[in-house]
DNA sequence: TGCTACAATGCAATCGATTGCAAAGATTGC
DNA sequence: GCAATCTTTGCAATCGATTGCATTGTAGCA
């Protein structure tokens, strides 16, 4: 349990037999240094097991290598589908931001009125960016973000108007991936049970619904449509006012996976089997999908490469200022419900 | 978007009329100051919005009032009970180190072998200590932040003979509340599927459930005992197992709610149905119970008072040097399953 | 040999907050 | 009135890494 003795620039130099200087440039690869010498010292750095100090680096470059994830509020009490499904995006942005040498820092946001949270984190140095998971209802935040130019980045479809990176899905060919599906497999009434109508998520996803009805002949009927809010509860209330305005539906494409769990239940009580009577095919294939009782088919979202995307683009926008948007595949996986 | 200003204490000093000490003097309460020059610099602090530089704080602290959490490996395909269960307990650790003014950093600590990752955050002065989650096949990580002396605080019973902070549920009480109620409910026949039979959180559910059993004057019949990993998979194929060696039970206890309901499915296959053929009680109550098909019964560990322990005890623990084990209390939270 | 050009390295200032010590000012006691 | 004491504040060094500029050393060329 020795202590570690070589702590600093200093004393890797006296090590070398060199200044500070000339150890800060071999480790960070400068051109100005011979191969020879930077060789020499690397070697000796990492022999020593040296770290660079983060706290010295960062002050000095005025930089913290660290983004900030903006997890939804956490309530023990009530678990959205949002809340689950950031907490399965995190893994993967941690693992994206830590092969390009920067730190995860996780922050829980409380008021999504407060505008001082994101000042006070890039005030103080502790994170260069931000990325936060935009569905509309947090619009706010990303109002927020441009007003005090913080750098950032955004899961979900773009705020029409407002220049800023994103990473969203592919909803429309999801819609239809999901809608095609159902289709296939020989249903003839197919429902459409959303998220909030006003989200362009929701109304892409519409979209990619609509298209495949229409190439297969099949008509769009208002009775057929019903929103949530992509919560457990409101799958419930939505699946039941759908059976009551269209009682003889043999399938719904519902938009998360939390409210066609929810869904599923309204369906088994009313007396109709899943998948026999009404197929069900969900939207995220979060692990509650695969490991629900009864199996959801639902659209995957390439979650690990999303936040790949995530991680890089954020970081890319805050070195050179490029703004993307970029929209990430889905697929269908095949399980029980559907 | 009008550029900060007022960025450095120097910028403050000018303001007030003072000298750089004196501001860091007020802002962090010194007993040297008058109250009155105090409430003076510490008013234009605020009115200017002012946040002091982590870095340059921490540089000069020689910490970083920052703490990792050590995340399970993230598999996308492969989604264990205790990825889930970290991702939930994941919002209270942050919530209690905001309170105590602390950053949470996720780190994904891939090869369970490697003991560099460890001293390369501790060394680089990234953050001050770590909270685990230490099942028995992670006792290995434990061993390592002991041998390099690193202030760490385990999620999970202490390993025995070894010196450390650590919070765990109360297992015994679990066991016992489970297979109370399943008595309770007029069940004959109760058995105990547990996690990994060599694991002292399992014994001690087993101790509970045993307690259980003989204050009713019932016996513990070893046909009854089997044992998984905590796994889905691990669930079905215990639960196989278990009708095999006991056709006719009526109640099983099980040590996790992925293994539950993956138990539930094999029991339902089986041509019996839950609850009124077997009772299921699961153990988490992690969002999966809630959500599932047919919500389980489970016993609830406090997660955000979990949370809030591992980080106050390991923040005193890095203060101080006090070593705490502390046990929080759980509770049966009855459902559909049983 | 003498001069220029350039490669390799070192010096020292800098980032912003903290703190031991010194100094200035206020108060008390005699 | 003056020294002694106490309160309040400032000076300046410090934490560790980076980098513009200066310096030393070496090679090339006439």
């Amino acid at each position: 349990m020795s202590k570690k003795t070589v702590q600093t620039l200093e004393d890797i130099a006296h090590l070398a037999n060199v200044s500070r200087a000339t150890v800060s440039r071999a480790l960070n690869n400068s051109p100005l240094l011979s191969q020879q010498t930077k060789e020499r010292i690397q070697a000796i750095a990492r022999e020593h097991n040296f770290r660079i100090n983060a706290p010295a680096r960062n002050l000095r470059l005025r930089q913290s290598h660290t983004i900030a994830f903006v997890a939804p509020a956490y309530y023990p009490e009530f678990c959205s589908m949002e809340d689950l499904f950031g907490l399965e995006i995190l893994g993967s942005i941690g693992n994206g931001l830590h092969s390009l040498g920067y730190d995860l820092l996780v922050i829980h946001h409380v008021d999504p009125h407060d505008t001082a949270w994101a000042r006070s984190y890039l005030d103080s140095g502790r994170v260069d960016g931000f990325v936060i998971m935009a569905s509309n209802r947090r619009q706010e935040h990303v109002k927020t973000l441009m007003q005090i130019g913080a750098p950032f980045i955004a899961w979900g479809v773009t705020v029409p108007e407002l220049n800023y990176c994103s990473v969203t899905g592919d909803n429309v060919t999801g819609g239809l991936l999901a809608t095609q599906h159902l289709i296939a497999t020989g249903r003839k009434s197919v429902a459409f049970l959303g998220g909030p109508a006003d989200e362009l998520t929701v109304q892409q996803r519409f979209e990619g619904y609509k298209n495949a009805l229409q190439a297969a002949h099949y008509s769009v009927a208002p009775n057929l449509l019903v929103y949530g809010d992509y919560t457990h509860a409101s799958g419930v209330a939505a699946m039941q006012r759908l059976l009551e305005q269209a009682p003889d539906l043999d399938a719904v494409f519902v938009n998360s996976d939390l409210m066609a769990i929810g869904a599923i239940s309204v369906i088994q009580d009313s007396g109709r089997r899943v998948p026999e009577d009404v197929a069900i095919v969900g939207y995220d294939d979060l692990s509650i999908a695969l490991y629900n009782n009864l199996p959801l088919t639902t659209i995957r979202q390439n979650l690990p490469l999303v936040g790949k995307l995530l991680a890089q683009n954020l970081i890319q926008f805050i070195q050179t200022g490029i703004v993307t948007n970029v929209t990430t595949p889905v697929e269908l996986v095949v399980r029980k419900s559907a």
